[in-house]
DNA sequence: GCATATTTTGCTCTCGAGAGCAAAACTTGT
DNA sequence: ACAAGTTTTGCTCTCGAGAGCAAAATATGC
């Protein structure tokens, strides 16, 4: 991989150009630009008044070399097959972005390549690791957090049990029980639970909890079908093959699913390969009001989490206003459409 | 805005703990993670094996002060309502992170908020800043540009006129035009365009290329239609206001959208507040084969781009393999669904 | 074997800011 | 007007690597 990258020199105003035209010294430039300085507010306003004639902008890297402190926050994403995605992707790096922190945005690639992101992330001193991931596996987690240099670690609209990690997002339990209460409340009787891949603790939460909430309460369990991804098309085969050549009676009355993902997959399944109406024949539930949520072809009833205020969270933990403790407990909404 | 942001002292491995350990000088560690480095095949393997023991990485932002070169991009966006976004970010990321650059991902929030977006990549020294936007105005990217230490200016899947930037996208003129060959050999006779927001020149190259086309070969200029943001939502509102209460004959026979996006929301419009049927009614056509656009629900005939290629375009580019002309030729595909 | 080329290693100085303290400039009280 | 307290400013040393050259180690030619 030969490499002939070598920038150009590029024309750099630094803090001692804007100190010899301010008839000040360097510090006092800097200082003009970090909040809580010891700096006369006389000065740090001529400062900033030739810092901008100038066009000088300190710079973060070396800031951060010094100071230990980088204001850079790593989005670390595995599935971007989930339009659900890209409302976090908007939500946060607004938030941080008011913030003052960067984002850098990750992608795990196919394999569990979760190590590689942790290292680049680590590469950079990051002030925070934050996974919006699916597949992300406990263990590597584990170890690749170890002697690395990541400070923070979170994990973001979903649960972990990792006691190194600290979690945000909505009480799944309580947002499933709130689903199965209400798909009982709606007198279903023969509900199916779709799941998305096994190896996310999130969503195998969602499921248990479904599991275990119907069976509690009617005494059966819940047929479940899987999709090895958390993608539409996917779910459409899943459920296309899971319910074709069955008798009417054999149908489950209601898919629940893990996210909207999912279940707009299954809504299509349902339509377009078995030819039945939803929700007359076959009601769905989903998780996330996505904006296809609410499309007229789908207007499936879901679970909303909280997500700016979620995000807001997030950048209370980077400032340490918080040590994150119940930040595992938003309470999301569930919106009630016409799919269930 | 008080930020108590004072990160712990992280236990940090430096490239001397390496040396000491390694029996070799600082700079033999540094060169051993460095390509192109002046270092023997025997000390890179011995550095390497005792940094893998240690946990030591090389900080890059250190690094990147000393040698100017940050290894990051930042991708700038303004629009998280076109799934397409997600479609781009995926495959810009990995390209980048491949070859070995980070990825800013910049929300230019609500506002025209471009300058400010631009004076983060700067702080930072970025070596190229990619713009995915939609409204980025022209201007305001000349006079950030200015003074700043943006290295590279991109914009990628959309054309820009300025002289500073390089664009990397499809021909869209050929493909427009493409576009238009099709509709005319189906045979549609009242084709009505349906636009995005005005200030984006990529879409008005678009709007131009086909009204130009279509009245050129027919003599007539079609109708046009507005939506004042990429999104399907919009969209919808948009085709409805347009369309309701006019007579069956005076309704287009074909509805040309900028994007898929918007395609979208023009179908859900057409079939669920018209009543009509897509494409006997009315047939539609988007730009972008977004995943939605193979679902059953819209068959959506659209124009792909070569995403891959281009993100493996932008790569070279700042690997300085290539000086940027000529990489907003690239080469799409007609797809034809059912919805045109 | 020795002079000359070539590779490899070590070193000094630098990138651009921040920590932390010392010196200078202001306040305030009497 | 002067001592004591408080801000503000300046300075040295540092963060962790890289550029570029000098010295050491190795290879090559005759």
């Amino acid at each position: 991989m030969a490499d002939k990258t070598e920038n150009p020199p590029v024309q750099t105003v630094t803090a001692d150009d804007v100190a010899a035209e301010a008839g000040v010294s360097r510090w006092t430039v800097n200082r003009a630009f970090r909040q809580n300085a010891s700096i006369s507010e006389e000065s740090r306003k001529r400062v900033k008044e030739v810092a901008e004639k100038l066009g000088y902008v300190p710079d973060l890297a070396a800031s951060s070399l010094r100071s230990n402190n980088s204001r850079i926050v790593s989005l670390l994403i595995d599935d971007f097959a989930n339009p659900h995605k890209l409302v976090m992707l908007e939500r946060l790096t607004k938030a941080l972005r008011k913030a003052g922190w960067d984002t850098f945005l990750v992608n795990m690639l196919d394999e569990d390549d979760a190590p590689g992101a942790l290292l680049s992330a680590s590469q950079r001193r990051v002030d925070a690791a934050v996974v919006i991931g699916s597949r992300f596996n406990e263990e590597v987690l584990e170890t690749a957090l170890g002697a690395k240099r990541v400070r923070k670690l979170v994990t973001f609209a979903r649960m972990s049990r990792n006691p190194k990690a600290i979690s945000i997002c909505c009480d799944d339990e309580a947002a499933m029980r709130e689903i199965a209460d209400y798909v009982l409340k709606k007198k279903f009787s023969r509900p199916m639970f779709l799941a998305g891949p096994q190896s996310d603790s999130a969503h195998l939460l969602r499921k248990e909890t479904f599991m275990a909430e119907w069976e509690r309460k009617t005494g059966h369990r819940p047929e479940v079908a899987t999709a090895g991804v958390y993608d539409a098309k996917q779910s459409f085969d899943t459920v296309a093959s899971a319910l074709s050549n069955r008798r009417a009676g054999d149908l489950p009355d209601v898919i629940v699913c893990e996210n909207d993902a999912l279940a707009i997959g299954a809504i299509d399944a349902i339509k377009h390969r078995l030819g039945l109406s939803v929700p007359k024949d076959i009601a769905v539930t989903g998780f996330d009001d996505i904006p296809a949520a609410d499309s007229p072809n789908y207007q499936l009833t879901t679970y909303r989490q909280p997500m700016s205020d979620m995000a807001e969270s997030l950048v209370a933990f980077l400032r340490d206003e918080t040590d994150g403790t119940g930040l595992n407990r938003f309470e999301g909404k569930l919106i009630v459409r016409q799919s269930a």
